[in-house]
DNA sequence: ACCCAGGGATGTG
DNA sequence: CACATCCATGGG
């Protein structure tokens, strides 16, 4: 991989793991938007940026050599080998035509409280409208970041900007139906200090995923989203509706409980669970397997 | 009209 | 412990 700064930009060479498209829509982030250019706008940490990939280049807008060192390397989880990931989890047919599939994926290191909240919205929800509740929150409670010939921008508000929230406007604005106080609830518990995220990223894993439960609206699934996308558990094996039928179809050959298929990825994919998870759920979200 | 979505909380056995 | 039901909302 080299990194190279110039015009304003950001570029990266010498990396083929890394293709914006299968990064923001493999549904692990929601704040992106794609461009006519078939470019992707993404907001995080309160910046706004831009990432092509233009033949075996990747060029970021809005990311320069201070961000790109304090956010951006850790944001797209640029000090892993990817293809030492893939190497190890493709021991098998499922496998190797998954990460094929999604060759271009890698798990972005992401705002802690943005996706805690964020998969608290996910609950019995759909993608899209996750995406628009989130995008409709930043606008009503976060701050504003700029805007362009496109669009507005805000960024995620912080816990205590949330914790002022109303539930009635969450539910009649941004649409999120019963998820309204789980929202209020978890953000004032974390801009209290009563739930420490600070503290959950040192316990061991199932400590930090117990903690994250005590938040309202965060159950198994939604935790193990959580540790996943935003703490650096790549470990993690989240089972939601998709995993539940890729891991039925492919691997289990029967109908099984959820709790049972987090174990069994977790024992069949170990350490690359997390991976071995974002893989199967884009290539068999993309494929409608099952339907 | 009915079913489903990156499920969780609550109540029951 | 394992299940069953309810929870808003909008699209298929």
């Amino acid at each position: 991989m080299k990194i190279n700064f110039d015009e304003g930009l950001c570029k990266i060479s010498d990396l083929e793991e890394f293709d914006p498209r299968d990064i923001f829509t493999c549904g692990q982030a929601f704040r992106w938007y794609e461009e006519e250019d078939g470019s992707f706008t993404f907001v995080t940490h309160g910046i706004v940026a831009n990432a092509k990939k233009v033949g075996d280049e990747i060029i970021l807008k809005g990311v320069d050599e201070k961000s790109f060192e304090e956010i951006f390397y850790d944001y797209f989880d640029l000090s892993r080998d990817y293809k030492l990931v893939m190497e190890e989890l493709a021991q098998d047919e499922v496998m190797k035509d998954a990460t094929d599939y999604g060759k271009g994926i890698r798990i972005l290191n992401q705002d802690k409280f943005e996706t805690i909240i964020s998969f608290i919205i996910s609950a019995n929800n759909q993608i899209p409208r996750i995406q628009k509740a989130i995008e409709k929150i930043s606008e009503m409670y976060g701050d504003y970041l700029g805007e362009d010939e496109n669009r507005k921008y805000y960024a995620f508000p912080s816990a205590q900007q949330l914790a002022l929230a109303k539930p009635e406007d969450l539910r009649e604005f941004a649409r999120v139906g019963f998820r309204d106080k789980r929202i209020v609830e978890a953000s004032k518990l974390i801009a209290s200090g009563e739930v420490d995220i600070e503290k959950i990223s040192e316990m061991d894993l199932e400590d930090a995923r117990k903690e994250l439960q005590t938040l309202p609206g965060v159950g198994p699934k939604v935790a193990d989203c959580i540790l996943l996308f935003a703490f650096d558990r790549k470990e993690s094996f989240p089972v939601d509706v998709w995993i539940k039928r890729v891991m039925e179809e492919l691997y289990l050959k029967e109908v099984t409980p959820k709790s049972k298929i987090a174990s069994r990825g977790r024992e069949v994919f170990g350490k690359n669970a997390g991976f071995a998870n974002q893989y199967l759920f884009y290539y068999g979200r993309e494929n409608k397997l099952g339907k």
